[in-house]
DNA sequence: GTTACTGCAAAGCCTTTGCAGCTGA
DNA sequence: TCAGCTGCAAAGGCTTTGCAGTAAC
């Protein structure tokens, strides 16, 4: 809790109890929240927060490299409180998210990639879809 | 032309002039356009022709997997009638998109993904982002 | 003749913005 | 104190929907 006070001043972010509860709700979760959800889940704690400081707040995190945001195609974004490098796997079914470290083929492609298109690139978000192994037990078929 | 009537047709498509500007621009550029410049390209061709229609053009292209839907974390989708697996490298700067074939590591990555998630993988997203060569030339700063 | 598509307008939805008031440092 | 944050409401921007008319087959 104190590390978290410290990472938001570190960034020269003022810290409220908002930010503070935004900050540690997405470093405790696994499941990628979006705003909207993030906003419900500490509706009890911050009954008078406005889904719009939570947009701010998120915004914030993001610019200063606190957090990163998900495009996995659904109707709005993502977040995730660990920067470290890594891939994420959606169920197509369930829709929930996965974290895999970045393998030493994605250090090999990157490379590759760098190589091939001339691009000084920084960065990269890669993005694998199937079934996980919840869904597949309750034998879901694939619809594509 | 005749060629994409009858993909079109294949797939119990009606085969409308519209359709077929759509997809024929599409085929026919690799600036992965979005539905507005879609749109705002073919005016001229079909003044009377709605965004709406463009949209459920579009749409119904992807059902079909006629073409893919790009999400590149822009304001608006992107469009690529290239459907043969390949990965997109995005100028930073210039917001330019160009493919990649996917590479033999993407081939290695995708099976370590699903041999240590347990996920059963329909399909990937890979992007990149960088520098391209031309802003390169520039001396453009990157921003992050 | 059916079925499906087009075009227009309106609505939907996520996200951003403006601004007054408040609060953390 | 005072920059910066919050909360409310409204606006923005992309995309979807409803529906009547029209075109493809």
């Amino acid at each position: 809790m104190l590390e978290l006070t410290a990472i938001l001043k570190e960034h020269q972010l003022k810290v409220t109890p908002q930010r503070l509860s935004i900050f540690k709700m997405l470093r405790n979760t696994k499941v990628h929240p979006s705003a909207e959800t993030i906003y419900n889940s500490l509706r009890e704690e911050h009954p008078t927060m406005s889904l719009a400081t939570v947009y701010k707040t998120l915004d914030s995190f993001v610019q200063h490299r606190l957090i990163q945001q998900l495009n996995l195609g659904e109707d709005s974004y993502r977040y995730d409180a660990n920067i470290t490098p890594h891939l994420h796997i959606q169920c197509v079914n369930c829709k929930e998210v996965v974290d895999m470290p970045l393998l030493t083929q994605v250090i090999s492609l990157r490379e590759e990639v760098e190589n091939t298109s001339g691009f000084k690139l920084t960065g990269e978000q890669i993005y694998f879809y199937g079934l996980c192994p919840t869904c597949q037990k309750k034998r879901i078929l694939i619809k594509c």
